[in-house]
RNA sequence: GCCCCGGUAGCUCAGUCGGAUAGAGCAACGGCCUUCUAAGCCGUGGGUCGGGGGUUCGAAUCCCUCCCGGGGCGCCA
């Protein structure tokens, strides 16, 4: 319709080119859009506002000769110069019919398209340390990254979800003495549990199953694991020192082996504990991605040679740097330690040129805000590598702070105090927490109402719109009851008995949702399609309200149940896109 | 101090990369159920778009500056 449209004006100003009004040669941009408002019409063009400048002429004059010079069409009414000089278009009710037969036609492929062509898209999203259960903050993420990556493939891009395991590194380590430790007070050992450590019951729990595996096997007093282990903080010490010294103690009387299987049981069992969160909730990937296996595989030491070769490695005080800042970064950073352990750092740089690697036209890192100051260093390193960093897209997400009772929720994981993904959902619900953690844009910072989320009310908007797409099932229901039928064939040929302003708006609404589609998918805002749904619900809820659907007239009935089954398709596809579900009845 | 994000109705937020009289929801107030689910609908009130400059036909939107809130600035991950 749009394009229509356009193909209308090109032909005009064609016409002013000819005619000498406009300046021959010189290809002009055809500005075209929705119009807010209704009084203005469905479309509206600035073209004269635009081409006033080089026209001389003043804007409302040369509005005037363009709608002159405009052909005609059947699928326009009227149009209508406005404003300082605005071209408005009123299309005629039959125009907008066909979008009936196209939502019924395409079902549940409406609002997708081959816009992507099928063109690889990497989208990496979560990847939380897996040191704990998924937090309600990881939530946000999780829900935001599938949509993103859903409503990509919407639009024809063949898309690859990711999760980067941390797998690697002092954190991990931690997780392991502290999982060890719970062990020990199972064997009978009495050791203070360091203050550094991750304290949630969750760490029982995997400590307890390292003890029902190997019974006291791996026992040690604790008089030999604290052996010259220096001071927890509350001891007047430094936390931090404190418990490097338990990991290396940790290690020593373990030996390797019996150390990896600890730390792998903490591993393994968190992961799972993820795996199913992220599953239930509808976030399915395609790769779980290991750090390790890039120090294994070696790709961690050739990134360091290629950025050796090419000179943007020096050595200072012992440790091996990158020049970021000759790439934009504030500082110099650090990818090989003193004590010759690679930096976490030179992991990611080794994870983005892999991700490269793989051929990908866009990659797309899904951060919490808190990250933000990584971005530069990561295309730094990427521009150094000779790869092209504006491939790598870092969608950068806010917090999500939760309010229960009016009180923010205060989390912490080393300490264990948070409320978790799982709880989150059970509290509230799949479809809830789905919908309101993609409600706002990503930089938007989020207050989660939890009171308001789990409230089966009138505030709550998904149940508004799951009940639109309810209302319209329980219809369909009363149909057989009532002794009636629905003949979509006869509906789509009585189209034109939809005369109603509800009916109209309701028809404009539909035929919007393949642009909103295709906006939300390339800018990475889900929340259109949201906020797209609660208008659309809205325009149904109060075309029910105004008009009865199963009336006796045969010919406006089945053109009206046309009209609410793409309704209810539109409803069930954006929610489908959003990982809501779309009930029959409520 | 530097960097990122935000500041729009009492509250939570939209605002389609510069458009027309700035919009929703909730809350408040007033109406609508013998008719397809009232988890709904209709109506009313509510604004210095944080402040101040600038750019132009035109600014919530772009530029500069200041104020306020959140976050980040490790040889941690």
């Amino acid at each position: 319709m749009k394009q229509h449209l356009a193909e209308l004006l090109q032909q005009a100003v064609d016409r002013l080119k000819t005619d000498g009004v406009l300046p021959a040669g010189q290809p002009v941009e055809i500005g075209l859009e929705r119009a807010r408002d209704h009084r203005h019409g469905d479309f509206a063009s600035n073209l004269a506002l635009t081409l006033s400048k080089v026209a001389r002429r003043k804007p409302r004059e040369l509005a005037e000769a363009l709608v002159a010079a405009l052909p005609e069409s059947d699928q326009v009414d009227r149009v209508e110069i406005a404003g300082p000089g605005f071209i408005n278009f009123h299309l005629s009710p039959a125009a907008w019919y066909a979008v009936v037969g196209t939502v019924l036609e395409a079902g549940d492929a409406y609002g997708r398209s081959e816009l992507g062509g099928g063109r690889p898209v990497q989208v990496e999203f979560v990847s939380a340390n897996p040191t704990g259960p998924l937090h309600v903050g990881h939530g946000r993420g999780a829900a935001y990254g599938a949509t993103v990556a859903d409503l990509l493939e919407a639009v024809g891009y063949r898309v690859h979800r990711e999760y980067y395991v941390n797998d690697a590194g002092r954190q991990m380590d931690i997780l392991a003495v502290s999982v060890y430790l719970r062990y020990l007070d199972l064997c009978g050992e009495d050791v203070p549990f360091p203050s550094n450590g991750y304290q949630g019951d969750y760490v029982w729990d995997i400590g307890a199953s390292l003890h029902r595996r190997r019974g006291d096997a791996l026992r040690h007093t604790a008089a030999e694991l604290l052996e010259g282990v220096p001071p927890d903080e509350p001891a007047g010490g430094d936390k931090e020192a404190h418990v490097d010294g338990l990991i290396a103690r940790t290690r020593a009387l373990l030996g390797e082996a019996h150390y990896r299987e600890v730390f792998d049981l903490g591993l393994e069992s968190i992961l799972d504990n993820i795996r199913r969160d992220l599953e239930e909730f509808g976030v399915v990937y395609d790769e779980w991605f290991s750090e390790r296996s890039l120090t294994e595989s070696g790709a961690v030491d050739r990134a360091i040679e290629r950025l050796k070769a090419g000179g943007h490695l020096y050595e200072k005080d012992g440790a091996w740097w990158f020049r970021s800042t000759g790439f934009g970064d504030e500082k110099d950073r650090v990818v090989v330690r003193e004590n010759g352990q690679t930096t976490y750092f030179a992991s990611d740089i080794a994870y983005h040129m892999n991700k490269l690697e793989r051929g990908y036209e866009r990659v797309i890192d899904v951060w919490g805000a808190d990250h933000h100051g990584y971005v530069p260093r990561v295309k730094a390193a990427l521009e150094a590598l000779g790869d092209d960093p504006s491939k790598l897209d870092v969608l950068l997400v806010q917090f999500a702070i939760l309010y229960r009772g009016g009180q923010k929720v205060q989390m912490s994981t080393r300490s264990g105090e948070f409320v978790t993904l799982r709880e989150l959902r059970h509290e509230v619900g799949n479809d809830a927490a789905r919908f309101f953690y993609v409600m706002r844009k990503c930089e938007q910072h989020m207050d989660f109402d939890l009171d308001l989320a789990k409230s089966q009310s009138a505030d709550n908007p998904v149940y508004y719109i799951q009940y639109a797409h309810a209302r319209v099932m329980s219809v369909m229901r009363q149909l057989e009851e009532k002794g009636m039928t629905w003949d979509a064939a006869a509906g789509a040929a009585g189209l034109p008995r939809l005369t109603e302003k509800h009916e109209q708006s309701l028809m404009v609404r539909l035929s919007r949702y393949p642009e909103l589609v295709e906006a939300a998918a390339l800018n990475h805002e889900p929340h259109l399609i949201a906020h797209f749904l609660r208008e659309l619900a809205n325009d149904f809820h109060t075309y029910y309200n105004a008009h009865q659907f199963l009336v006796e007239d045969a010919e406006l009935r089945n053109a009206r149940l046309n009209l609410i089954q793409a309704t209810r398709q539109v409803i069930a596809n954006g929610l489908g896109l959003l990982g809501v579900s779309a009930p029959e009845r409520m």
